[in-house]
RNA sequence: GGCGAGGUGGCCAAGUGGUAAGGCAGGGCUCUGCAAAAGCUCUAUCGCGGGUUCGAUUCCCGCCCUCGCCUCCA
């Protein structure tokens, strides 16, 4: 089973395969840790991962890289502001993004640079297009990329050099700013930035004066270095499609002359009730937001995958409902399997090994059509659930039915980790017990009165043939 | 204006040239002392108007609406 992805350059579906018939090496541009991410940049990294797992399900290896952005505007400017040396500014932030990633169950990718701890190389790149004569230094002591000597510049998002600067429409305030800029063109992107005294205490040396790199040099340099000039597959959200990627395009086939990566996978936005999700428009959600609401990190795992990558995902809490009541069903099955939370998922490297499951990777390789695999695995387990419960399904069968279910797990990502379970207070818990003593001396009255208590407490008795369970009422 | 994505049941969301997966919600049933939980089950003709076709939600044309990108936002 091969996986099948569009790619954004050719606007094609393809077939993923490893140009060195070995390992599919492949980058994902990461977080600039400045904040913590929300959950529209998780779309993205979840998808990634899921592209990741499906690709190993399907028995091929990986390589895959993904960046911090760890120096640009937004770092310096904040770190700043708070009175910290930009390290530890950047560390804190890189901290919380790992755990908020363990929390989502992202796979750790095989290598994650930062672009502080590479700068010689992003400085090594610069002098190369300087001196092959595809960036120049400007009169305000910046390195442009010269887009004019490129020709290719713009086949990735189809934007033409004249496009970008004449029919950009900006506003008054815009265009003074922009004649500040020293550029040939307004097209060109800087490489390297000058100091600027708001930069405080966060400068390099470099040949063209002390500065910083620019945003983009830092995934070219990275990419570079950690999965050769030339490799399988880049991603990122929809808006790196343009400048960001374009850009990287340039930088890179400028200085190598070969083609940087061959594939390119985007995630489409994700929505907030409807609307644009936007700092100033109060919906923007992390991971904390939706935990204060009830909500755990694979619950939004599940909304994330819920919907096809590129198609626009409208997130509400109604959603997060709907996903934390399918987790459940999903829960319930592999109990029911036979399974535990400590089964560990696992990939799998043949169809046969997938046993009744083989649909729902089979839709999840075709363009990672995730929705399509949930609804296959919903199907899939009401057969094998009916099955189950006739007493159908045992011996040989039943250990191809759970080594399948591990196999999706894994594609998916999904633990079905046991939730966390509230204690309930002593008093209720007491009430509970009296309720189930009553219950056993089939004294209905006093036990529905018990239970009644309960549940004014905001509990709810789940009763087992052996004994109760105490849930809270949502 | 340029480029792109999309409009499917109450909500979310797949899909196909031959009358539409799945999840949530709601109804019914089974189980249960009664409940809860769980399981089973029921509910759509696919934005509007044309065209092509034996037949279109699926292909083509037009229209309406939503959304994204167009220089540092995943």
């Amino acid at each position: 089973m091969d996986l099948q992805i569009y790619d954004t350059e050719t606007r094609k579906l393809q077939t993923v395969s490893p140009m060195d018939g070995d390992t599919f090496r492949f980058y994902c541009c990461g977080p600039t840790v400045y904040g913590p991410a929300h959950i529209g940049n998780f779309r993205t990294f979840v998808l990634q991962d899921v592209f990741r797992r499906v690709i190993e399900a399907t028995g091929l290896k990986t390589r895959h890289v993904r960046n911090l952005t760890d120096v640009d505007d937004k770092t310096i400017r904040e770190s700043q502001n708070e009175g910290v040396s930009l390290k530890d500014f950047t560390d804190q932030w890189r901290d919380k993004f790992h755990a908020d990633c363990e929390a989502l169950g992202l796979l750790s990718p095989a290598v994650e640079p930062s672009a502080v701890e590479h700068i010689p190389e992003q400085i090594e790149l610069i002098a190369d297009l300087v001196e092959k004569g595809y960036a120049y230094q400007a009169d305000d002591g910046s390195v442009y990329f010269d887009v004019s000597s490129f020709p290719k510049y713009g086949r990735l998002s189809r934007l033409s050099e004249r496009e970008i600067t004449t029919d950009t429409a900006p506003s008054e305030g815009e265009r003074e700013s922009s004649d500040e800029y020293d550029r040939d063109s307004a097209a060109d992107f800087a490489l390297w930035k000058a100091y600027r005294d708001e930069d405080g205490p966060n400068f390099w040396e470099s040949p063209w004066g002390k500065g910083r790199p620019g945003w983009h040099i830092e995934c070219s340099a990275m990419a570079m270095k950690h999965l050769g000039k030339s490799f399988d597959l880049h991603s990122g959200g929809v808006d790196l499609i343009f400048p960001h990627h374009e850009n990287e395009i340039a930088q890179s086939e400028a200085s190598t002359g070969q083609t940087f990566a061959r594939l390119w996978f985007h995630v489409t936005h994700l929505m907030v009730d409807g609307a644009k999700m936007a700092k100033s428009l109060g919906n923007l959600y992390t991971l904390e937001d939706l935990a204060e609401k009830g909500f755990t990190a694979e619950e939004l795992r599940y909304t994330l995958i819920s919907a096809h990558y590129r198609q626009p995902l409208n997130f509400t809490l109604e959603s997060m409902s709907a996903s934390k009541k399918a987790i459940g069903r999903l829960r319930d099955f592999r109990d029911k399997l036979g399974l535990s939370a400590e089964a560990a998922p696992a990939p799998t490297a043949t169809v046969d090994e997938l046993g009744p499951f083989q649909p729902v990777l089979k839709a999840a390789t075709a363009d990672l059509n995730t929705p399509e695999a949930l609804g296959q695995l919903f199907t899939v387990i009401k057969q094998l659930s009916r099955q189950l419960d006739e007493g159908a399904l045992a011996g040989e069968e039943l250990a191809v039915a759970q080594k399948g279910f591990l196999a999706v797990q894994y594609a998916l990502g999904l633990a079905l980790a046991e939730p966390e379970k509230a204690a309930a207070p002593q008093e209720v818990v007491d009430l509970a017990q009296q309720r189930w003593e009553a219950k056993q001396a089939k004294d209905w009255a006093a036990a529905d009165s018990l239970r009644d208590q309960v549940t004014a407490a905001g509990w709810q008795i789940k009763d087992a043939p052996d004994g109760f369970e105490l849930l809270p009422l949502s």
